[in-house]
DNA sequence: GTCTATAATCGGATAGAC
DNA sequence: GTCTATCCGATTATAGAC
């Protein structure tokens, strides 16, 4: 008994082709403004035929929504509470930043799917991520109390630190716009990704105690 | 010869309801995902009736962008280069927050163009807003000049600002959930702001150079 | 298992009634 | 000037052919 049986190539291509291309159309129009056959011409499949694959709009959406949840929680985990804040944060940013570079699409749909009032992913919402927050919110707490970081809220900083990391995916039209007409080449993106780190880092780490000039 | 002749009650009702209709439906589900069915139907006008005031969806579409554009632009300009980086900056961000909570769904819709590739205000993009950055990247080099901020790239400081300040409305779904389920009240979005001008502010500022202790 | 012809519905827009 | 019946193309989904 096979558990998880080889799919023919025919159908594995396709259906790679088809998730593909339904992550790039719903990035760029949301599920609502997505057509099932706008994604079979990309996914280079016949119209009809994608319905063969995937039942409905829906399930692909969900599919494709799935996917991105699980990026995101590999990132969520990637902050160490051990560590000193510097470390920890400039760890989390950078790997959200590298997410943000190589899964743009991902946080777009995201975006989209928040904006409409996240119908599909209210309750990862309302569970994960809010336990995320909520065991988080508690380091930064004693990172606060230990003196090492001035007192914020901590969601304030998380929300400042996914905002400014996911505007590098979500509005990569507009930065586009404002390089010259160029998307940021890779030296550009780097060295936005170390000036993210570096602003956010001080914007929260006290700067380690000058030594007393004299004493 | 009345230039503006004025509209009768009748069109000035319908018209203005089928704009707010139209932008909270084009808030949620972008320029491809709305039909002007479902505004119709939130303006509480006939279906085809819409169109006897709006050409097309197109038409409605621009006219709301046209909206969120303006008010861009008197945010932009509420930057005073002339005062201390650190009252440009908490002016500038207080601004955006405060537009962000008065008016989330502008803010969306913006962020829906843009990841669309932004086909309607491709040219905003490119004269307007590119002309505001370089402009305000001189400033920036200049308070770095000075000593005042932190040698920091001015586009990347751009960046955090407007999208620390625009995921309040973008993201108010999320924030939501984050904060039991409930929006922000009056008070926590208060907090917020003062935290978000806060944080960004020491992200960039020097502090004032400490008296030395002895001499 | 794979794919296509076609049904059923929804969408944007208009011609023409009031 | 205001509004409605209606057209036509687009869209999702399926029944059934290969």
């Amino acid at each position: 008994m096979q558990v998880k049986p080889p799919k023919t190539s025919i159908r594995a291509d396709n259906e790679a082709a088809i998730l593909a291309a339904a992550e790039s159309v719903f990035a760029e129009v949301g599920f609502k403004g997505a057509t099932t056959s706008e994604i079979a011409r990309r996914a280079d499949v016949p119209k009809a035929n994608l319905h063969y694959y995937f039942a409905t709009k829906e399930d692909l959406y969900r599919i494709v929504l799935q996917r991105v949840l699980t990026v995101w929680l590999s990132a969520a985990s990637s902050m160490d509470d051990n560590e000193e804040p510097e470390v920890a944060l400039s760890r989390y940013i950078g790997m959200k930043m590298d997410l943000s570079r190589t899964m743009p699409l991902g946080s777009q749909i995201w975006a989209s799917e928040i904006m409409r009032g996240a119908p599909m992913i209210k309750d990862f919402l309302e569970t994960t991520l809010k336990e995320w927050v909520s065991d988080h919110e508690i380091v930064v707490q004693r990172w606060i109390s230990d003196g090492k970081i001035y007192p914020v809220a901590p969601k304030a900083l998380f929300f400042m630190i996914w905002a400014t990391t996911q505007h590098y995916a979500d509005f990569s039209t507009q930065i586009a716009a404002m390089n010259g007409g160029a998307p940021l080449s890779d030296e550009e993106f780097e060295t936005a990704r170390l000036q993210v780190i570096e602003m956010i880092v001080r914007s929260v780490v006290k700067p380690p105690a000058a030594p007393a000039k004299t004493l």
